[in-house]
DNA sequence: ATGGTTGTGTGACAA
C-alpha cells in the first residue's frame, strides 16, 4: 500500500490554516507533521483537521514559541513527548502506527535555530542548539525490535554543500558550520538512519526547503537552504517511491518561509 | 558590514 508523509515548519498553525488545509487537499498524504505551531494545546484547530480526514492528531504545543503537532488518517498509539535538554520546550512528539503489516514509529521534531553567533561559549541558543543535537545521538533508526522508524521535521542544520545556495558564504553561518553539519553528519551514522530525501534526489542536486522572509526576491535569488528532513531505518528505504520538495508553497499567500518536504512509500 | 521580514500578542524576543 501507498504511505505518504509531510514535514512542513509552519510557522503558526493558526495564522496559515488556509494553506494548510489546501496542501492537505492538493497532496493528501497519509500523515502531516507540523513544527513552529505557535499554539496552546487547547486552542489547536482540530476540527478543521478532522473534516479533512485527520482524525487522529497528536500535540506538543506551548505559547507563542516551538510547538509541533502530527496529524494523520490513521490511527496511532505509544505517544511520546521528549523533553529534550530538560527545559520544558515543545520541541518533540513521537507516535507508533500500523502501516500494513508494518509497525512505525513517527518522530517529528523541531530543533533550536541557535542565534546567530555560532560560539557556544558566548551563545547560549547556540550551546542549546549542540546540547540538542548530542542528546539527538541516542536516537536509534532501530530502537524499537519490529518496529521501523521515521523521523522528520525542521532540523535547521543544511548538512551538505549542496543543501545551501553557497558553501563558501555559509560555513560560518549557524545551521551549516562544521560542529553543526558534522554532527548530524554523526547522528545519521551513530543512529543508522537513512536520509530518503537525498536517496531520492541525490547530491550534488542543489535542494532547499527554506528561503528567508528578509530576501527581497526569494524566488529570483534563490538564497535557500535545507533545514527540513525525512530520514527512516534502513529497511524502509528499498520502499521508497518518490521524495518531493514543494517548492511552489513558498509563493502561496502569507506563506511560512518553510515549505512541505513529502516522501511516499510503498509499504 | 549591515539590514533585511514575520509571528506572538501588544513587549521584546525568536527565527
Amino acid at each position: 500500500m501507498p504511505f505518504t508523509l509531510a514535514t512542513w515548519n509552519i510557522n503558526s498553525v493558526r495564522l496559515r490554516l488556509p494553506i494548510v488545509e489546501a496542501f492537505l487537499q492538493a497532496e493528501s498524504p497519509d500523515v502531516l507533521c507540523l513544527q513552529e505551531t505557535k499554539c496552546p494545546n487547547e486552542l489547536f484547530p482540530e476540527g478543521a483537521f478532522r473534516a479533512l480526514g485527520y482524525e487522529h492528531v497528536a500535540l506538543h504545543g506551548q505559547k507563542g514559541y516551538h510547538g509541533v503537532a502530527t496529524i494523520s488518517r490513521l490511527p496511532f498509539a505509544d505517544l511520546v513527548r521528549q523533553d529534550f535538554c530538560a527545559i520544558g520546550d515543545a520541541r518533540h512528539l513521537s507516535v507508533r502506527m500500523a502501516v500494513g503489516d508494518r509497525q512505525i514509529r513517527v518522530h517529528n521534531l523541531y530543533v533550536p535555530a541557535g542565534g546567530d553567533e555560532p560560539d557556544p561559549e558566548i551563545n547560549p541558543k547556540f550551546r542549546h542548539k549542540l546540547d540538542f543535537l548530542e542528546e539527538m545521538r541516542l536516537m536509534r533508526a532501530d530502537a524499537e525490535p519490529g518496529v521501523s522508524a521515521i523521523l522528520v521535521g525542521d532540523l535547521n542544520i543544511a548538512p551538505f554543500e549542496e543543501d545551501v545556495w553557497s558553501h563558501k558564504q555559509l560555513l560560518k553561518i549557524v545551521s551549516h558550520t562544521p560542529v553543526e553539519t558534522d554532527g548530524m553528519k554523526r547522528v545519521i551514522a551513530e543512529g543508522n538512519w537513512t536520509d530518503l530525501v537525498r536517496q531520492h534526489i541525490p547530491l550534488p542536486s542543489k535542494l532547499y526547503t527554506w528561503w528567508s522572509y528578509r530576501a527581497k526576491d526569494w524566488d529570483a535569488a534563490d538564497k535557500g537552504r535545507r533545514l527540513d528532513h525525512i530520514w527512516s531505518s534502513a529497511d524502509l528505504g528499498p520502499h521508497l517511491k518518490e521524495a518531493r520538495v514543494l517548492r511552489e508553497a513558498r509563493g502561496w499567500d502569507r506563506p511560512s518561509d518553510h515549505v512541505p518536504v513529502v516522501v511516499t512509500l510503498d509499504i
